[in-house]
DNA sequence: ATGAAAGCGCTAACAG
DNA sequence: CTGTTAGCGCTTTCAT
């Protein structure tokens, strides 16, 4: 019986067709799938963790674009998709545990956080996004820093030395507002900490002593908070020439902010961003895009292909400096050039 | 020993603190969430079902709104959301078979997709959305009809009698192009051949011989295939003072390809879109809002509240006339206006 | 408080 | 080609 359904070629096809249309006729609504997942140890799912509030990744341009990437790895394989609910803000792991999947994939979760622990902890295949290495864990990602460092320089050779960062979340408790030093570096999200590291380097090359940067924390990662993120660091200087953002998003709220004070941009303000989305493309944004397609494909790819027993692999893709037209020489600069310093 | 995993209370903290630890050391991995899917009869997941490639739902503005609150209604009821893969070009209706979820809902199908069927015959309740009433199942969706007979009348009023129509797939098979009446009534999309049904009946109450509009569809659901198929329809007529577009993506393409063709829009050309999204929104255009982020929600809620045994039950949301700034009277009339006629 | 045992529905292996 | 059976890992019930 298990073969009508299972192996239509190890009976004739009229036998097949007489025993589904008698199951059918006793109302046998066919395979449970979960007694079949449990006796072929295959879910047939692959599981997806995400730091935020499920319904988050649905907004974030670019957590949507990693998502599209992964469900194209998904289908190819023929794979379903599992949103694994894990809110940041309560510690519940029970979702992790309930998971029928036959492997997880987690998105840039803080280093710490107890649903990533609880993820390493199922004997299941697992590939990290945009984490640290771990010991025997898959991984794909992008140079963060290296990219961040490229960034801070084409800003240096334009001449910015007095300038402002704004970054997101740095740790799983919400700190909007200044960052200090050690909280910089103790980050638990390895990507923040590795941009932020990236540009302390270029800047301190530079002669720029990094401690007298002001960098401006948001836990909400939307362009209200970019906005009102870059009037803080405005507020406390406004000789600022150049206002980093660690995303798009947050840069398109600094954009917001400069329009509504009435600087110019750039010639009375710099802004720059991270990740390379549409809608930072549409404003001409200077930015370092990332192929967040990619990733997710490439992370999918990983974990289907589990065949490759060389683990851990490590996958990193490459990124681009993105000149837009939010980027220009300080006025202070251009000032000079004219002048003569 | 299951107690300690699920039932903290049945014993004493310190001996389910031992037998934890011994279970750790001696390697065990926690429960296996699929066994206790098995016994207990609960996946602890939603299944979504779409017409589309999987990657699909994330390109469209549309789909990730709908996603975005069905997502929002798992996230409070603490289940997982698969996605289930259902490649539209194949039959292959063996994942629906394969998911291990407590329910399944259903976006936006044709009637005869057997992935639908695949699901109806699941014993498990199901949510449709955006699909005409089936019986015994939840339902979920706009009265598209009555929301485009308004957008309709919107534009008679202005005074356009010559239009054209560009709409999304109206069937599984390919066609590009012209659109025969038998066609649009025989649509096996409910969403696009209520749309349909409701302009037709607008502008044959307006004297408009239905028979004499072209209707011209595209199979994707892409601003590329938007502008085509304005172009499509703008050759063949070009005395036409309005297109209609029957989702805001076309309109989109729409807009562009008058904007190729040096058509100033509305001044010589009125382009309407159905949706609200918010790219539309940002360019004025004159559209149709649906709820999509409620509705995504309340096909969850309908799905995860199946205490309620009042089962069918339909919930009907409240749609939008947005008067943009992409519909204005046609030149003719206008000129009508100014020179008498 | 603890241990033993039944059985969820299926598939794979094997015997007829 | 067909029928039978063991057991996947868990939870629940019942007995100790």
């Amino acid at each position: 019986m298990s073969n009508a359904y299972n192996r239509p070629d190890q009976l004739s096809p009229e036998l097949r067709r007489r025993v589904l249309e008698t199951a059918r006729r006793l109302g046998y609504p066919g395979p449970d799938p979960v007694a079949r997942s449990l006796r072929t140890r295959k879910a047939g799912a692959v599981g997806l963790l995400l730091t935020e509030n499920l319904s988050y990744a649905f907004r974030d341009p670019a957590a949507v674009g990693f998502l599209e990437g992964l469900a194209l790895a998904c289908e190819d394989a023929g794979q379903g998709l599992l949103l694994v609910p894990a809110n940041p803000e309560r510690e519940d792991v029970a979702a992790v545990h309930r998971a029928g999947v036959d492997g997880f994939v987690v998105y840039s979760v803080p280093d710490d956080d107890p649903h990533l622990a609880a993820v390493l902890e199922r004997p299941v295949p697992t590939v990290l996004c945009d984490q640290p290495d771990l010991e025997d864990v898959d991984r794909v990602g992008i140079d963060d820093r290296a990219a961040m460092t490229e960034l801070a320089r084409h800003l240096i050779e334009l001449g910015h030395r007095r300038v402002g960062v704004v970054c997101m979340r740095l740790a799983r408790d919400r700190n909007d507002g200044y960052v200090s030093h050690e909280r910089q570096q103790s980050a638990r999200f390895h990507v923040q900490r590795s941009r932020l590291a990236g540009l302390a380097q270029a800047f301190t090359e530079a002669g720029v002593d990094w401690q007298d940067v002001p960098v401006v924390e948001r836990f909400d990662h939307t362009i209200a908070s970019g906005a009102s993120a870059a009037a803080q660091v405005l507020e406390r200087d406004p000789r600022i020439t150049a206002l980093i953002c660690t995303s798009d998003i947050l840069a398109l709220g600094a954009l917001a902010e400069a329009d509504r004070r009435g600087l110019r941009v750039p010639q009375d303000l710099t802004v720059t961003g991270f990740d390379g989305i549409r809608e930072a493309e549409q404003s001409g944004l200077t930015t370092v895009r990332q192929p967040v397609l990619e990733k997710g494909r490439a992370a999918g790819k990983l974990l289907l292909d589990s065949a490759e027993r060389t683990r851990p692999r490590s996958v990193t893709l490459a990124t681009e400096l993105i000149r837009g037209t939010t980027a220009a020489p300080p006025r202070s600069a251009a000032d000079e050039r004219w002048f003569g310093p």
